[in-house]
DNA sequence: GCAATATATGTAGTTAACTACATATATTTG
DNA sequence: CAAATATATGTAGTTAACTACATATATTGC
């Protein structure tokens, strides 16, 4: 019963309790990389696993494919790159555009991840799978929030 | 359907993606307050909402009332003290203890404010309100760690 | 075919939480 | 009752995303 009622405090610090709870399984997440001798960073994820799939890409379909702005993307290029698991060259098509891609180290690390992955794909699902599935909670919501924005809502209710 | 099912690397991407929500929420959430006509951070309100309820506190207990590392809190009070909105005073019994209390501004100032989260409940609640409740998941997902970490969890399948 | 606009990348600085360490005071224990 | 331990606060530095701005190249429209 308690479990399933909302404090109006609460929706009031929703950014809050994300971030928290982020921070937490990064936290662990790393250190199951660790613990299987993998030196991998769970942030690197998102970059190197669509590279994995698409193999070359340029800086900017790269962010937009992971949902970051690009900035972000460069900054785990950069790390990616004195990592050696990522190389990048000049598209010779339109030259403003830096096409990457993984090294065969990168490819080789991934590969060696699926067993990784798999436990924690187990994990993950074991903690999300509850009543309210987070995983399904959050595609959800910012499949909402695509609709109309959290402000734009929140402005109908302001003009009342 | 298509809503419904979960991708496997969306399950390795997790944290990346409750990040990447909490600032989209945040950064809105900062917006609303502005278009008010308020001066006031997202980030402030579990500390200012806390001291509301329970009007004087020390720094260690506020911190694990809302749940933060105490550095954390310490940086807020700091930002809340600047703004005039809390002050502090040494605890008579127990010297070691900073007591926290808001001033008459930061009283002001909450209580102008009811208005404005009476909107952000709502908006959020329409946001959140889906088929998987975003907050009650969050709700479920934090008492589901408690019990067992996401790091326990995956050691348990580390070892087959 | 050149001027205006759009796109791609990059740099600098910010944010809001954290951990690790340091110090002061209280409490417990032999 | 003094030494050892625990608790409260504080500081320094880190992290992983962001926005704002700058620059170079491509594309579009007159």
């Amino acid at each position: 019963m308690e479990q399933n009622v909302i404090d109006a405090s609460g929706l009031l610090a929703i950014s809050t309790r994300l971030q928290r709870l982020s921070d937490q399984i990064r936290r662990d997440g790393l250190l199951i990389y660790k613990a299987f001798g993998i030196d991998f960073q769970p942030k690197w994820f998102p970059v190197l696993y669509t590279l994995y799939q698409k193999s070359t890409m340029s800086v900017v379909s790269l962010s937009e494919e992971i949902g970051y702005a690009h900035p972000s993307t460069i900054s785990l290029l950069k790390e990616l790159e004195k990592e050696k698991l990522i190389r990048s060259k000049k598209d010779k098509v339109d030259t403003r555009k830096r096409l990457v891609e993984l090294t065969e180290k990168g490819k080789m690390l991934l590969s060696t991840m699926e067993p990784v992955w798999e436990v924690i794909i187990k994990a993950t699902a074991e903690i999300t799978n509850t009543e309210n599935n987070l995983m399904k909670a959050i595609n959800e919501v910012e499949a909402t929030l695509q609709e109309k924005s959290f402000l734009q809502r929140a402005e109908v209710y302001m003009n009342k």
